[in-house]
DNA sequence: CGCTCATCTTACTCCCGCGTAAGTTGAGTG
DNA sequence: CACTCAACTTACGCGGGAGTAAGATGAGCG
């Protein structure tokens, strides 16, 4: 919990660009590890064996620290959310494929994913915005692939995207904090079934009551 | 955006409980417009016409003034959430009044559901606890519901409940931020059918691939 | 009318944490 | 071996906001 991570012998110096990612390493484990409001750049520094200046010297202030640590993230997210639906056009395939993009990503880097899901800084128009446009983006990637099977309308279809990949982001979340209930596999199938259940075949069960 | 809801005539003094409650109603306003973090105690004063000492006078501090806002209004959306699900015995029904009440809550009460969902002070585990106790009561009230009618085991019944609610919680606040692409009964019923063919029939396909 | 006590105000103190001025060290180069 | 320049340090300024004396004010009561 307070492993220094990385802060090799204080006192060697480093490259530009190696200090840069190193500090960067630092500022998200102490990110992550304490918010955005609670983090101290003294901190950051000190894990990455260093003084503060150093770390004004590679970024202008904290927000621009938490900002850079936040864009590179949310990217990751997207990407691998594409890549999942890009891996098959079996849509059975693509669901299974998208929460486990989800699952994964919420498991991997150092719980990175709270930048992303659970940021405290979200009062700032361009973290709130960020964070939006990274959860559009992956539902607007979901809402193409509905679209292209039923004749649902482009506004529901984006809503329905929306509701999915919040299941997606919930489940996940919910499934991290409480690892060993379920072992993540099944955790993912598990929700990919009741999302498949819940789309599949949509038009034929139209605006008359199902069941 | 800066209407000082309630500041009648500064200068007016008022009995103990009716200041008190008009200083939760302020607070309220100011934590919901500005988050945890950026609202000042000076401005909740201001904006109820009065000089901060008074505050202090009602709440040992600005923490516990918040504590008792969310509080509050978690009770209220649990509360919610349970009167949605004995108002009927049909489960398509349930299905529908659960995700409208999600709707209502998020609709209501000048946006206090952004304490209980969008808390920048999650970090602090008070508030941890309690909006991750509110969502667990939310999800258990709905896995009951579902273990009653499936031979599904517990564990899986309340993953499946979180997802659920996920999915109710993330697209109530989709659609309140995006009033007037879809109106809010038609939100719900979409979101409600959605979820209804995902869990209705569920032990009709079991571990195969269904479809 | 003058006493009392809760209500409310002005005007601070104090801490914490971001950001910086000014000075030090040491690796590589001619 | 002196010179240079980037990498690094210590030590401080400073603002903003929580919380607090200490005093004013006014409604009700005898």
């Amino acid at each position: 919990m307070t492993a220094p991570s990385d802060a090799r012998a204080r006192g060697t110096r480093l490259p530009r660009v190696r200090r840069r990612r190193q500090l960067l390493a630092a500022a998200q484990e102490v990110f992550v590890a304490r918010g955005y409001h609670a983090a101290a750049m003294d901190e950051i520094a000190d894990r990455a064996g260093v003084s503060k200046p150093v770390l004004y010297q590679h970024f202008p202030g904290k927000l621009e620290l938490y900002l850079a640590l936040l864009e590179e993230h949310s990217e990751v997210l997207v990407e691998k959310q594409r890549e999942a639906l890009e891996s098959t056009h079996d849509n059975r395939q693509r669901v299974t494929a998208s929460f486990q993009a989800y699952f994964d990503f919420v498991a991997g880097d150092g719980e990175a994913f709270r930048l992303v899901f659970e940021s405290d800084l979200r009062n700032l128009p361009a973290v709130r915005e960020k964070s939006e446009h990274t959860f559009q983006r992956c539902a607007e990637l979901i809402g193409e692939v509905i679209r292209q099977d039923t004749s649902i309308s482009d506004e529901e279809a984006h809503l329905l995207s929306i509701a999915l990949v919040g299941m997606a982001e919930t489940s996940a979340r919910y499934w991290l904090n409480n690892h060993g209930s379920v072992p993540k596999d099944a955790a993912e199938q598990l929700v990919a079934r009741l999302a498949w259940r819940g789309i599949s075949g949509w038009d034929l069960t139209r605006s008359d009551e199902d069941d």
